[in-house]
RNA sequence: GCCGAAGUGGUGGAAUUGGUAGACACGCUGGACUCAAAAUCCAGUGCUAGCGAUGGUGUGCGGGUUCGAGUCCCGCCUUCGGUACCA
């Protein structure tokens, strides 16, 4: 038969899962091997052709070293919460767990069709009581450890009590955020609410208030990126920051963990450089200023001790404890309009807007310890809350931003470092010589901080410090569909946990998704859940990456009910030794998952310290966002082409998305909608049945010329962006699998170019993989039969055979999927040269396309007669005997620029060589009869001839 | 703003360690087969001058290092991702 990709991809994939031929044992002598995709949130628009770019690449790192000899680990599941099933529970009144679980059978039935050698019997869902029920557990231990700085690693609450009974907590070395020492006796003194108080300090899992992005108009939180130029992106309404009690997760105790255990990781120095950044260590001066007329000591940070003199005014974050204590009342007004203002920009704007600040003066003064001058203390939007102390001295002579806000409220200069001997240098340099500075003066800036860090250590001022830019995780969310906390709090307001036995806490039934008028979780209105007896329940859930921070652990041991994965799952499979996923979660998921596992392993529950041993980040299969420009008006509907909108500068247009599917040479600077392009716009939305459509060939209205011709163009707004329902451009994988099937499907997206790159789907190209699955069957068929020679291969054609074997392994380990496609093609371009169909040939071809095409190569296997199925095959090596070079071709070049190219054998003489090379005619001519200045030979690269 | 990445023919991309720029494909042009079309096959295809031989030029822009730069260094531009409650 012909190639009939319908008929085999349906034979095998049957076949497949009948046998189960990808279960996974963790019983056995073989080598360990886990490869992972990050797992998808299955949201309604469905699985789009980004998804499998990195699943198709593990999916064929997976089958190759499965072919290889290891034991692979290939696992796949849902991270199932979320906030879009629950907007869409909103609106539709559709219950998030039945939506998910629609979306999550129309991802299996995807990625069904694909053909994934997931082992499925191991899936995860986060959203199923028998997997957060180990989040929750997770959380409880959190909350039960603290982390001692001693052990320097996590140790048992009840560790810290007993010490506190001892000795009280003056010699504790623990992170924490406790101002106050006491004595054992002191403790013993204290009662049951202010002992839980005192331990929410150390607690790695505790409760603060934070900050919330509150939209009164639509009663609600709002995530970031409902947000949209400071205003809700539904409705338009003001957002304001507001302060609410929140858990939090004390990530900064394994800040310097997380910095320096990256180094052994197998990750690109980008991705270790992003998260360094984010955890943004600095070495500083910790430093205390008195407050006059205040019994108050302003806890300031600084990586710049050693500009002290230059401090004119300090800056407190607008939130700071001290803004309500210390404002006078003359300035009352400035300080409550000023922090009106700030609670109206996000946190990104603040930090953003650099060039707009906003701040006010509180009346009061710090005093310099150093020379004792009454510094001004103002409150200003660039200092944020919860980065260092929320506090800094301001250097505006040393400091851009402390420059600007300076300029602009007219605060003085003082220059304290003398940069004049260092040219080049930029204000962030750490460099030059001190001046205006007392007992500074004449010191190298360098010399000065250290100098400095001793002064203030030495008078009590205060103590060098490291500082992190990582702040602790904000673990609170007021939201129904997320892990509920296995916590509830007496009558006191003081929380306990659940007990073990009661987990998993489910998550109450609701009909109505809506936040409460006051802001809390949808939860509170369950008031049979939330009231327990004496105690009411946590109302808040936990955010998306509490489900994802373990759930690779999770797929170890599926099943388990008494652990979150048994020991002997976690000692055979340790760490994910390949991991794959898009460049977004470079910081946040990963940070988390990281954390997660160190605490783990602290606890001797998980081997390794880090969770994912190498790591590759795809890119995003972008889509193309086309819109047509509607005048914005009540009284007409009028489309106009791109050309037309952008000349007419004083009116206002709407760009409306439309559906890619009715736009011509769509992504192109010449993507347009044709009369029947507009038609079907129409026909799609009824609405503009009437509207008019002005291009520059004519005129469109109810759907008819009225003047012009039928070619008219009405161009469109091309944009690249994300895939997405809302911009009706999601290109579903499945139609691509039906047209050409899987094994072409999974070739081309390979094809397309590296897997770390970004880049629009496009279809065009798909023909060439397509035709080469249909020459690589033509090897072993022809006019539809088996056509087969057992004669013995000659030396041409396992040198052909051999040459791809080691370009697609070497290319397979260093992940460089498209590459391998093209060395796929050169071969079986060659092989058809050679009219070769010898078993011996495409037998090994067969089994080294197996991982790629998993359909066409199982059925030519079985055709071959090969035993088993080709994916229990072993993979086959390369022989290089079969690749030596009798000859070696040089490029001569002249200059650097080619000119000539000879053969010459591999272990010709670089003497022998030069002679021949120089009296070539066509490197003569350059030559213009002087002789060569020199000549390079680079031995088996190049021959260069500098004149 | 800050952090990270990318930019090579008409298009996707290749060039793995500083050593022949454009592999492999798509598209396009011409040809074969066909009543015709599709499919398939063959040839050509960076731009530019030239009938040609051959030459010039060419990897976002501007400089630099080197016998030699897509690759290294300095300064820009554009696009994408992240920026702590999208996932």
């Amino acid at each position: 038969m012909d190639y009939n990709h319908i008929e085999i991809e349906g034979k095998w994939k049957k076949f497949w899962a009948e046998n189960k031929i990808y279960k996974v044992s963790n019983d056995t002598t073989k080598p360990k091997y886990y490869v992972l995709d990050m797992f998808p949130y299955p949201s309604g628009a469905g699985l789009h052709v980004g998804h499998p770019l990195g699943y198709i690449a593990s999916d064929i790192l997976s089958r190759y070293k499965k072919m290889s000899g290891y034991n692979v680990l290939h696992p796949m599941g849902y991270d199932a919460f979320g906030l879009p099933a629950e907007q869409y529970a909103i609106t539709t009144g559709v219950h998030p767990a039945s939506s998910t679980d629609e979306n999550i059978k129309r991802y299996r039935a995807q990625l069904d069709n694909i053909g994934f050698s997931y082992d499925w019997d191991r899936e995860v869902k986060t959203s199923d009581p028998s997997y957060y029920k180990w989040t929750q557990w997770i959380f409880s231990e959190l909350y039960k450890h603290y982390y001692d700085l001693r052990a320097d690693k996590a140790c048992p609450i009840t560790d810290l009590i007993n010490e506190f009974c001892k000795t009280g907590n003056a010699k504790i070395q623990a992170t924490n955020t406790l101002d106050i020492t006491f004595s054992a006796e002191e403790w013993k003194s204290f009662n049951i609410a202010q002992k839980e108080e005192i331990l929410m300090n150390y607690r790695l899992a505790y409760r603060k208030v934070g900050y919330v992005n509150w939209c009164e108009a639509l009663g609600t939180v709002l995530a970031n990126d409902e947000i949209k130029d400071g205003v809700s992106e539904r409705g338009g309404y003001p957002v304001e920051r507001k302060p609410m009690m929140q858990w939090f997760l004390r990530i900064t105790s394994y800040a310097e963990r997380l910095l320096n255990d990256m180094k052994s990781l197998d990750w690109s120095d980008a991705l270790k450089t992003m998260q360094a950044n984010w955890i943004g260590r600095s070495e500083g001066a910790q430093m205390f200023f008195d407050i006059e007329g205040h019994d108050l000591k302003l806890e300031i940070f600084t990586t710049r001790p050693d500009t002290i003199f230059g401090a004119t005014y300090m800056v407190l974050a607008p939130e700071h404890d001290y803004v309500d204590i210390i404002t006078t009342k003359a300035q009352k007004e400035d300080i409550s309009q000023c922090i009106k203002l700030v609670n109206n920009r996000s946190e990104r704007d603040r930090m953003a807007e650099v060039k707009d600040m906003t701040g006010a003066f509180t009346g009061a003064y710090a005093i310099n310890p150093f020379n004792g001058d009454k510094i001004p203390i103002w409150i200003g939007d660039y200092v944020l809350k919860d980065y260092g102390t929320g506090a800094i001295m301001a250097v505006p002579s040393d400091d851009e931003r402390d420059a600007t806000f300076a300029k602009k409220y007219n605060l003085p200069f003082i220059d304290v470092v003398d940069k004049s001997s260092y040219p080049g240098a930029s204000l962030h340099d750490k460099l030059g010589i001190i001046i205006n500075s007392d007992f500074l003066n004449g010191m190298e800036v360098p010399a000065a901080i250290q100098y400095m860090f001793d002064q203030i250590d030495l008078k009590g001022y205060g103590q060098k410090r490291v500082n992190y830019k990582l702040r602790d995780a904000n673990f609170s969310r007021q939201r129904y569909w997320g892990e509920p906390f296995p916590i509830k709090y007496d009558k006191e307001g003081i929380p306990h946990l659940l007990e073990k036995s009661e987990l998993p806490l489910l998550l109450p039934e609701l009909s109505n998704f809506k936040p409460t008028t006051d802001g809390k979780s949808p939860l509170a209105k369950a008031t049979d859940w939330v009231n327990d007896g004496e105690f009411t329940r946590e109302t808040d859930t936990m955010p998306g990456f509490a489900g994802s921070s373990w759930y690779f652990l999770r797929y170890m041991d599926s099943t388990n009910d008494d652990e979150f994965a048994s020991q002997d799952a976690v000692n055979y499979w340790k760490e994910v030794d390949f991991y794959i996923g898009g460049a977004e979660h470079a910081v946040g998921h990963l940070m988390y998952s990281r954390f997660w596992h160190k605490f783990l392993y602290d606890k001797g529950l998980v081997p390794t310290p880090e969770p994912f041993k190498k790591l590759v980040n795809q890119g995003m299969i972008q889509g193309v966002i086309e819109s047509i420009y509607l005048k914005k008006s009540d009284l007409v509907k009028e489309f106009y082409s791109e050309e037309i909108a952008l000349s007419m500068e004083n009116e206002d247009f709407a760009l409306i998305p439309i559906h890619i599917d009715f736009v011509s040479q769509y992504g192109t600077p010449n993507s347009h909608l044709s009369l029947e392009g507009i038609s079907e716009f129409i026909k799609w939305r009824p609405e503009f049945a009437n509207a008019s459509f002005f291009t520059s060939d004519g005129i469109i209205e109810n759907g008819k010329i009225i003047s012009g011709n039928s070619g008219v163009k009405l161009l469109t707004k091309s944009e690249v962006g994300k895939m997405s329902k809302r911009y009706f451009n999601v290109v579903n994988p499945d139609d691509v699998v039906e047209k050409y099937g899987a094994d072409c499907f999974r070739m081309y997206e390979m094809f397309l170019g590296p897997i770390d790159q970004s880049k629009p789907w496009d279809i065009n190209g798909i023909d060439g993989v397509s035709k080469f699955l249909r020459k690589f069957w033509n090897l072993s068929h022809n006019e539809g039969v088996l056509m087969i020679s057992e004669d013995a291969p000659n030396k041409e054609e396992l040198k052909v055979l051999h040459t791809t074997i080691k370009k697609v392994t070497e290319d397979i380990e260093r992940f460089s999927m498209n590459t391998t496609i093209s060395a796929f093609m050169v071969c079986v371009n060659d092989l058809r040269r050679l009219n070769c169909n010898k078993s011996e040939i495409l037998k090994p071809l067969t089994l080294l396309l197996a991982p790629f095409a998993p359909f066409i190569a199982e059925e030519i296997w079985y055709q071959l007669g090969g035993e088993g199925s080709v994916h229990h095959a072993k993979f086959p090596t390369s022989n290089p005997t079969y690749l030596v070079e009798d000859t070696i071709l040089y490029p001569i070049c002249v200059n650097g620029k080619k000119r000539d190219e000879v053969e010459f054998s591999p272990d010709e003489t670089q003497q022998n060589i030069e002679q021949a090379v120089l009296s070539l005619e066509s490197i003569k001519k350059w030559l213009e009869g002087k002789p060569a200045k020199k000549v390079i030979i680079v031995k088996g690269r190049m021959i260069n001839i500098v004149i």
